[in-house]
DNA sequence: GTTCTGACTGACTGGTCAGTCAGAACATTT
DNA sequence: AAATGTTCTGACTGACCAGTCAGTCAGAAC
């Protein structure tokens, strides 16, 4: 029973901590913005002291920054686990897509502080983004890729390809936000796929 | 010579003075976002003193929202203008994505304005948006609908259709941004064609 | 030349809030 | 039960900034 036994206890009660701050800064974030939340706010959801957010957190930015990893990472690995064995490479989009909208779906708030203004620290959080986000967009770049090469898919330029995906499936996400989420978010799936593979002409 | 001729040289400054806050402030809003971006950023720029701002609008979020609202009269506008005259709705829908893409290229500024961060008063910006934006939105909703009854497009639910078209228009207008603008946007019309009226699949 | 007007200015005020730190509370060891 | 270490707390501070308003002054009116 010496130090090494004692840590994982702390590290387990530091760690639920940490995750309590998240969800109360994640719910706060996404209701009143970055500016507008007050760490006094997020202190309030979470029921502690204003003190200990700076004992997991240095600055409210940081804590901003660490809500954002919290959701990148799991978007990430959600979607990573949902299509590492599908061999096809239209399922493996259609399922991507999927569970992109899906996540969504369940973290309706990530959403929210996802969409929020970071101009003014645009430069932190261009690392988070390059580093997660936009590996995101580089794995559904290179599978496109992957497609073309395969003779599957047209050669557009698939950097493009790929940020026209992804805003048609986040314009859809919004969409439903706004719609107060009276529907199934899942099943504009179908919409994506259909326009993104096959176009909205009919051929004459 | 009574007032009312005295009046028109008033009113020309007065606007002259408006327009110079605007561009000033969009400048401003557009680096630093709404929060980050103080009154006396914005009348360093403008190089006028602060009490004047609060003579042309009566609070900052007032001043925001008119930036708003010049930029998406003049868009709207600009693919009214355009496209009016244009019967083939297939062709007034590639006019109006072009003039969408070179009007962002020209206002850049304006885009970046435009994604920021407003929910502490979504209800104001909201009213703005409804009226002006999404009247947009739904003259591309309408215009899809009668190419889906004249049998030229696919039935699907418009609503999403053109919240597709317009994410896929936007998400190509932030790549272009991101890259540093160096390359053309408009030719970025062609893909976002091409993917939304054929599809990137090819037929087996 | 004198009076009047109102657009303009910028020092100032009141309020907000991120971040600090001294001490309370709690846990662990001896 | 005392000593030592650790975590938590919230009152406080200093910086910042939106919005105000008393005063200035250029030019219009007479």
């Amino acid at each position: 029973m010496e130090t090494t036994d004692r840590k994982p206890v702390q590290t387990k009660t530091a760690d639920a901590r940490k995750e309590l701050i998240l969800q109360a800064a994640l719910e706060v974030f996404s209701k009143k913005g970055f500016y507008a939340a007050s760490i006094d706010d997020i202190i309030a959801v979470a029921g502690i002291g204003k003190g200990t957010v700076y004992r997991y957190f240095d600055s409210k930015q940081a804590l901003f920054l660490g809500v954002l990893e919290w959701g990148v990472t799991n978007l990430k690995e959600a979607i990573l686990a949902k299509t590492k064995n599908i061999e096809n490479i239209i399922e493996k989009l259609r399922i991507g897509i999927i569970t992109h909208l899906s996540f969504f779906e369940k973290h309706r708030n990530f959403y929210r502080v996802l969409i929020q203004e970071i101009s003014p620290f645009r430069e932190n959080v261009e690392k988070k983004f390059k580093e997660k986000y936009l590996i995101h967009l580089q794995l559904l770049e290179k599978q496109l890729q992957q497609g073309m090469e395969q003779g599957l898919l047209k050669k557009i330029n698939p950097g493009s390809a790929a940020q026209a995906l992804l805003g048609m499936t986040n314009a859809l996400i919004y969409k439903w936000l706004m719609s107060n989420e009276d529907y199934s978010l899942q099943k504009e799936a179908d919409v994506i796929m259909e326009i993104f593979f096959k176009g909205i002409l009919i051929e004459s």
